[in-house]
DNA sequence: TATGAATGAGTTTTCATTCAT
DNA sequence: GATGAATGAAAACTCATTCAT
C-alpha cells in the first residue's frame, strides 16, 4: 500500500519530536526531515497543532492495540508488573516514550493543546483501570480502594518516570524501580492470595 | 526590609511562570509584568535561563525548608501520608507546583536548562528518601524495597500528579489520590505495626 | 528580463552598504532601503553574512570579467598603467571600490566573514600576477622580482588607496598617484624597452 | 610615578583592540578587561570614540617619535628599505598595527571617527614625505615624482599590507615584500648614485 | 495537490549612554 | 572621582501562517 502524504507528514513530524524535541518541532523543521514543502503541512492539517496532535494519535492508536492485547490476560499482580515491564520497555525503544513526553511537556502551557491532550489520556487511564479492577477482583482486594484512583496513580507514576528519565536520558531508575515493582508483586502475591 | 531589584526581577519572572506558563515567559513578558526594562534582566542575570533558574531556587528553597520541618516528624505511614497531603495542597495555592512543572516541562528538550533541574531535583529525591527510611524502619518493613527507589518513585508520582493537575486545570483526581493513600495508609499502618 | 527577488536583495544589500557604510548595513536596513520584509532576506541567504558575501561576489564578478578583458592586452608598462588608471576610475564610478572596502574593513574581525574575504581576493591577486609577469617578461625585468609579490604589492597599494580615499571622502591623492605612475611608466618604458 | 585612571583606561582600550578587535572593543568589554566601572569611561572621556582615538593617539604617538629618530638618518634607498623593515617588524611586535588597522577599518563608515582618524594620518605621510624627500635628493631623483604622492602611495602600501595581514592572519607576504624590497633598492641604488 | 515566496510578530541579547549616590 | 543600576534602541534570527500559482 503506498504511503499517503499526510503518513509521511506524521511520520516526519514524529522523528522530529523523537529527535530534536517538542521546542525543536516546527513547521519548517519537519518539512526539512520529511523532504517536503512547509505549506504542505498546512494544507493537510491546518495548524502545526493539529499535526502534532494527529502524530500523537498515530502513535498512541499503535500502543494502545499492544496495551489491550495484553493487558486482557492480566490475572495476578505478577502478571501486572511483569507485563507493565514489558511494556514500558517496548515504549521506550519505539520512542513512544520520548513523543509522549515531548508533547505532554510542550503542551503544559498551551491552551490550544493542553486540554487535546488531556482528553487523549483518558483512555489510557481507563484502560489501565480495567487492568487495576481485574486484579483487584481476583486477589479479593477491592473494595480497598478504587480501582479508577490506582489507575490514574499507575499513569501519573508512568508520566513522571517518563520524564524523569527523558530529563535525565538515563532509564536505570526506572529499571529499578520495576525490579522494585517486582519484588513487591511477588510479596503481596503471596500475601493476598 | 526593602526589596532588591533582583528580588523584583526573580518575583516577576515567577508571576509569568505562573500566569503565562514557560512558553509565554519571555524576557519581555516578564519586563512588562514587572514593569522594568527588559535589559535589566540581562544586566542582572545575564541570561532569561539563568533569571529562570535563580527563581526556580527561589521557591525551591522554601518549599525545601518547610518540607525538612515536617518530615523530620514523620514516623509512621500515616504520617507520611498526612504530611505530603498538607505539603501538597500548599504547594498548590502558592503556586510553587505550577511553576516546577512548567519549569520541568519547558526544560525537557532544552539540552541548557535540563541537567540544571536535574541536578536541582536530587535533593528532593534524597529528602524523601529519609522520609522513607524512617517509616521503613520504624514499621520493621526494611529490607522489602530500597528506600532510593520508592523515594524515587514517589517523586515521579509526585510530578506526574502535578503534570497532570496542571494539564486539566483541576485537582480533583490528585485529591481522591491522597485520599486514597490515607485510606491505605490507615490499613498498612494497623497491619504493619 | 524580470529581475528574480534575490537581486533585488542584493542590490539593496549594495546600495546600503555603499550609503550606510558596513555597521549601517544591518537586516533592518537592507530590508528597508529594498522595501521587503526583513525576514526575506534569512529566506533566501539564511544569514546577513551570507548575503553579504553573494553581494560581494556579484560585483566583483562584474568587475573582473571586464578586468580580465582588459588586463590580456596588456603589454607595456604604459598599457598597464594606463588601463589600471582607467579600472580605478570605473571601480570609483560604479561604487565597486565602495563596496569592497567596506567589506574588508568590516570583516577584519569578523572570524566568520574574514576567511570568505580572503578567499574571495585571491583571484585578484592571480588576475594581477598574471598582468605583471606579462609586463616583466615584454620589458626584460623578469628575474629581478617575483611576480608574485609585486602582484601583492599593487593590490595591497590598490586596497590602501581605496580605504584612504574612501576615509578622506576625496580621490585627489589617488589621481595625483596615477598621474605619477604613469609618468614614472613611461620613463621606465624607455630605459627598459 | 603612579600611573593615572586615564592611563589605565586607555591601556584597557589598546588591550581590548588588540584582543578582541574593534567591533569587539565596547564600554563594557573594556571595563571588563581593565577591571573598572564602565561609566568611568563616560566620566572620562565622555563617550567611547574619544576614547578610542585617544588610545589611537597613545599608540602613534610613541611609534612616531621612534619613527622620527629613525628616519632621520635615511640616506639611500638601501637605507629606507632596511629602517622601513625594521620599523614595521617592530610595529607588528608591539600590536601597533593590529590597533592601526582595526580603528581605521573600524571608523570607515562612522562619521564621527573617519575624519578624526583621517587627520591623525597627516603627520604619518609628512614623515614620509621627509624621508623621500631626503632619499630623492641625495639619490638625484628629485624631479621625477612629487615627495608628497610617493609618500602618499607608501604610506597606502603600508595600511593595504597591514590589512591584508591582519586579515590572513600571516605576515608571510608582508615579509616577501619587504625582501623583494630590498633586493630592488639595492639595484636602483646602484643604478642611481 | 503542491510549492516557493512572503510576512508580521516574536525571540534573546548587546550596545552606548545616563543618573543618582 | 567612582560606581551600580537602569534604559531605549538596535542587532540577528525564527516562528506559524498565508497566498498566488
Amino acid at each position: 500500500m503506498t504511503q499517503t502524504t499526510k503518513d509521511r507528514i506524521i511520520e516526519a513530524a514524529l522523528e522530529t519530536l523523537k529527535e530534536d524535541g517538542f521546542a525543536g518541532t516546527s513547521a519548517r523543521s519537519i518539512a526539512k526531515r520529511g523532504g517536503f514543502n512547509q505549506a504542505l503541512i498546512f494544507y493537510h492539517f491546518g495548524t502545526v497543532n493539529d499535526l502534532l496532535l494527529a502524530a500523537l494519535d498515530r502513535t498512541s492508536d499503535e500502543r494502545m492495540t499492544k496495551y489491550r492485547e495484553r493487558v486482557e490476560h492480566v490475572e495476578s499482580i505478577d502478571d501486572a508488573v511483569r507485563v507493565a515491564t514489558e511494556l514500558y520497555r517496548e515504549d521506550l525503544a519505539s520512542g513512544h516514550i520520548t513523543v509522549l513526553s515531548e508533547m505532554i511537556a510542550g503542551s503544559l502551557d498551551r491552551p490550544d493543546l493542553g486540554p487535546a491532550i488531556v482528553a487523549r489520556l483518558e483512555p489510557w487511564i481507563e484502560l489501565t483501570e480495567d487492568a487495576v479492577r481485574n486484579v483487584l477482583e481476583r486477589t479479593a482486594m477491592s473494595g480497598l480502594v478504587p480501582a479508577r484512583t490506582v489507575a490514574y496513580a499507575i499513569v501519573a507514576l508512568y508520566l513522571g518516570v517518563d520524564l524523569l528519565s527523558h530529563l535525565e536520558r538515563d532509564d536505570a531508575r526506572a529499571e529499578a524501580l520495576f525490579e522494585g515493582a517486582a519484588r513487591l508483586g511477588a510479596l503481596f502475591g503471596s500475601v493476598a492470595q
